[in-house]
DNA sequence: ACGTGATTTATGGCG
DNA sequence: GCCGCCATAAATCAC
């Protein structure tokens, strides 16, 4: 009884810190360069993971929270999309 | 409330669109419930070859709208009534049904047939709630248990 | 008050 | 065929 208690009352949500601007920073590149399909490989997300400094599951958590936010409201991201889409092309231009 | 927009749709500013074109469901969150407007299929052409997994940074344009993005799962019970919108319905069990719940998740981890039916009379749930119930809550028990396997917490 | 990361109900595919 | 695992959706919580 004990222990569900404290499982109510003491989950992660409670310690709840943002990532760190880098890490989002890469997260949304990601997103935004597979927005036909922002389902990143259980690969990938360990690839994206370690280069945020979070866990995989934590990599899921923000991936389910960005797509289902961003589809509930397509126009409040726009900005954001433009901009990591400059990001992106930049990047294109350099490699390319 | 239907999401038809077979019609006209404002190019100009559709981004300002749930304000204006869902006055009697501010809630309403979804732009697309399946349809997808016209005047916004853009290329919708290339979507069977956009597959992301050889292609890194494929489509950097934005402003399409992709399979992805429809509503899926919507509770359809009855879509006729302008009040009654299809937002789906997740109900929140009671503290005594997590409770007893997770009494028995304690006791065993699987459940027969028998004993979800008696659970599941007793909680006034469904048996498919439960076994429901019963499945996330090894994926959670598992999820904690996955990198320290060996340092009990109680 | 709101943004955001995490958790809780619920679905569907696949084995 | 049902049942469990899994990734995920969608709603909601909690900081």
């Amino acid at each position: 009884a004990v222990m569900i208690l404290r499982s109510r009352f003491l989950d992660a949500r409670r310690k709840r810190r943002n990532f760190s601007k880098q890490a989002t920073e890469v997260l949304n590149e990601y997103f935004y360069s597979h927005l036909s399909n922002p389902y990143p490989s259980e690969e990938a997300k360990e690839e994206l993971a370690r280069k945020c400094g979070i866990t995989v599951s934590q990599v899921s958590n923000w991936f389910g929270n960005k797509r289902i936010r961003y589809k509930k409201n397509i126009g409040k991201f726009q900005e954001e999309a433009n901009l990591y889409a400059a990001k992106n092309a930049q990047a294109v231009c350099q490699t390319g | 409330m239907n999401w038809n927009y077979s019609n006209q749709f404002p190019s100009t500013s559709w981004t300002h669109y749930p304000a204006q074109y869902d006055p009697l469901d501010p809630v309403r969150p979804f732009f697309f419930n399946g349809a997808i407007p016209q005047s916004l299929m853009h290329h919708q052409d290339d979507l069977g070859s956009c597959d992301s997994r050889e292609n890194k940074s494929d489509d950097a344009k934005s402003l399409k709208i992709y399979p992805w993005m429809r509503r899926m799962h919507s509770a359809q019970q009855n879509q006729q009534r302008p009040g009654n919108d299809n937002k789906r319905i997740r109900t929140a069990y009671t503290r005594h049904q997590t409770l007893e719940l997770e009494k028995e998740f304690h006791f065993n981890r699987y459940l027969t047939r028998k004993r979800r039916i008696e659970i599941a009379t007793t909680l006034q749930l469904s048996e498919r709630q439960v076994k429901i119930w019963f499945q996330n809550r090894r994926m959670k028990w598992k999820k904690e248990h996955k990198s320290n396997g060996k340092n009990a917490q109680e």
